[in-house]
DNA sequence: GCCGTTTTCGGCCCGACTGTTTTCAGTCG
């Protein structure tokens, strides 16, 4: 049982709780819990078999929680959720996706018109079903309609890279109008989340209404949903939404924070500013005499903060805490304490340790790489084409690596400023053996394994085959290491643990695969690799010169793995980086 | 359901926009 399965489990609970029940407050605590399971790099299938007791590893986790994640790992189910599903259809939930629609009016449709699919639900919007009901007039039901189309059209969440195109777009479009002061990308862009749900973005202007029009009014908008004096909602051709937020100068700090997010960081510093008696939210911190209300406190006379996010922070005794950290996965406890690490930067990369030429299944030549590595400022670059077994990539046999390693040679004679390392992507195949003998392997510089073929083996001999390649073997670095393809192909699985321990002990580094459509590890478990002190290549897999440009996306979710410059070994110069390839 | 410099129930983040409401609930960020 994988944990974004329990995960799920806890998210259907809480929906069905807020439909059938009014405590809001009970379905936020399986809510929680979901946000806490999925976000875990660790196995709670395994830490329920190593008996560890989650209540008291995990705040937001009780005793309660605590044995249904028991039950579900030892039975692969929740009694709780069949017996309220029993009672409450699920196929509700999928009534509640549509926008506009939530628990309340879910409950209504369904007690009053015994609605229970989204179906049902556009057939009696289309024959007035909805009016007798209460609470819904016209406009509701023309926006219920409008909303199961936008449901039935519903893609997947964008990649980040994809909505770099957007986000450039949308700068380019808003530094054109003179009334915008500042403005920033926000949300899980700004957090750079390996994909994004829509992009949101935060703007100062000297007249708000001026700036909600010329927005508005943006040539790629489909329609616009909301538009008050202060936020926008809208909806771009491609289906993409936008989220616009208009706030003064004087709080622009304070709404960067709110609008960067997570709502789960968010919430978890509110709560920290109520203890310190303040209240916290887009306008600002306010002091809060014990006594007076929220509300009551929110005057001008008691505003304390909120210019900038740092004083805010200072203000609650702790650091700055970098977007991509901003998910309460522990970063406002390391802030606390002043423990936060020093994330990798692009700046700090001194070359790229996987990339394919036109040996292969590569764009550009040898040459052709090396010239863009230098525009970068590389050090060194590590060639690394496929292995034979990889037919349809022209994969390369002992014969042909030689040739190219020859090339390599002559090629290092000629531009001194950088370093070409002789390298290759090796497959893995499917008993853990290596595509090339070890004697092949020894005239490399840098040996990337990778898996390519059968994906889905059975957790135990998938982590075995792993392991094979990699103990005691020629292998460098572990490779795109679970071969998710994003909104393509789920993860394979694979004990990470085992796979950290083994990888350590052979000094073996684990690849952040930096493809927008990889990102492999991702940051959840590149975050787990460092209790292990596993090191980390943060590697493009270039296959045209252009890619090599990916290494930013690779930073990005090295960053949100709390990934330092120390794990990375091609953040090293190339004395200390030979070092550890030769294993000494 | 979870949590506690209130050890045991009462509070749990805070605000904008919309529609149908005549004073605010529901939904969303
Ligand atoms: N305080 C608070 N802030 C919220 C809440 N919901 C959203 N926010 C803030 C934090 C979010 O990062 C930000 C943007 O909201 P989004 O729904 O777009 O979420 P986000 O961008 O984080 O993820 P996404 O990839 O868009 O799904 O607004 C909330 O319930 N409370
Ligand atoms: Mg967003
Ligand atoms: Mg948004
Ligand atoms: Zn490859």
């Amino acid at each position: 049982m994988q944990n974004n399965e329990i995960a799920a489990i806890f998210d259907k609970v809480a929906i069905l709780l807020r439909i059938s029940e009014d405590n809001e407050f009970h379905a936020r605590a399986y809510e929680n819990a979901a946000r806490i399971v999925r976000g875990s790099g660790e196995s709670f299938t395994q830490m329920v078999e190593g008996e560890i007791d989650l209540a008291e590893k995990y705040r937001g986790i009780g005793k309660g929680i605590s044995d249904h994640i028991k039950e579900i790992v030892q039975t692969g189910k929740l009694k709780k959720l069949e017996k309220l599903s029993q009672k409450v259809p699920l196929t509700l939930i999928e009534i509640t996706k549509i926008r506009g629609v939530g628990p309340k009016t879910v409950n209504r449709i369904w007690k009053k018109a015994d609605i229970t699919t989204v179906d049902q639900l556009e057939t009696a919007a289309k024959n007035g079903g909805l009016r007798t009901i209460g609470g819904i007039g016209k406009k509701t039901e023309q926006n219920i309609l409008e909303g199961i189309q936008k449901y039935r059209n519903w893609k997947n969440r964008l990649l980040l890279s994809d909505a770099d195109a957007i986000a450039e777009d949308l700068t380019e479009f808003l530094k054109r109008n003179a009334k915008i002061q500042q403005f920033e990308m926000v949300g899980s862009y700004r957090r750079r989340k390996d994909t994004v749900g829509d992009l949101d973005v935060l703007v100062t202007a000297t007249s708000a209404p001026e700036v909600m029009k010329y927005f508005t009014t943006w040539n790629r908008i489909e329609k616009v949903d909301s538009a008050g004096k202060t936020k926008a909602s809208a909806v771009l051709k491609n289906n993409f939404r936008v989220d616009l937020r208009i706030i003064e100068p004087k709080n622009f700090g304070a709404a960067l924070l709110y609008f960067t997010g997570s709502k789960a960081h968010n919430i978890h510093l509110r709560s920290l500013a109520l203890v310190e008696n303040f209240t916290l939210s887009e306008y600002g911190v306010f002091k809060k005499p014990t006594g007076i209300s929220s509300s009551e406190a929110r005057k001008e006379e008691n505003w304390i903060a909120g210019r900038d996010e740092a004083e805010i922070y200072t203000l609650l005794d702790m650091d700055w805490i970098p977007p991509e950290l901003r998910e309460d996965r522990g970063e406002i406890t390391a802030s606390k304490n002043h423990a936060l690490p020093k994330l990798i930067s692009f700046d700090q990369i001194q070359g790229d340790l996987q990339m394919h030429t036109s040996y292969t299944d590569g764009n550009n030549t040898i040459e052709e790489m090396i010239q863009q590595a230098i525009e970068l400022g590389y050090a060194y670059i590590a060639i690394t084409d496929h292995s034979k077994s990889m037919a349809m990539t022209g994969g390369m046999d002992e014969r042909k690596l030689d040739k190219q390693i020859q090339k390599i040679d002559s090629l290092n004679e000629i531009y001194k400023n950088i370093t070409v390392l002789k390298g290759m992507e090796v497959d893995i195949k499917k008993d853990g053996t290596l595509d090339l003998s070890n004697s092949v392997l020894d005239k490399l510089d840098v040996v990337l394994a990778s898996i390519h073929t059968h994906l889905t083996l059975p957790i135990s001999e998938q982590t075995q085959r792993v392991i094979k390649a990699i103990d005691g073997t020629p292998v460098n670095i572990l490779s795109h290491p679970t071969n998710r393809i994003i909104n393509e192909r789920n993860p394979s699985e694979i004990e990470f643990e085992k796979i950290f321990e083994v990888a350590q002990k052979n000094q073996v580094a684990i690849e952040c695969n930096a493809q927008p459509h990889r990102l492999d590890l991702n940051a959840i478990n590149l975050k787990r690799s460092k209790e292990y002190k596993v090191k980390i290549a943060i590697n493009t897999d270039a296959h045209t010169r252009g890619q090599l440009r990916y290494m930013k996306y690779g930073i990005n979710q090295a960053r949100r793995g709390w990934i330092e410059s120390q794990d990375v070994i091609n953040s090293w110069d190339i004395a200390k980086l030979k070092q550890f390839l030769r294993k000494k």
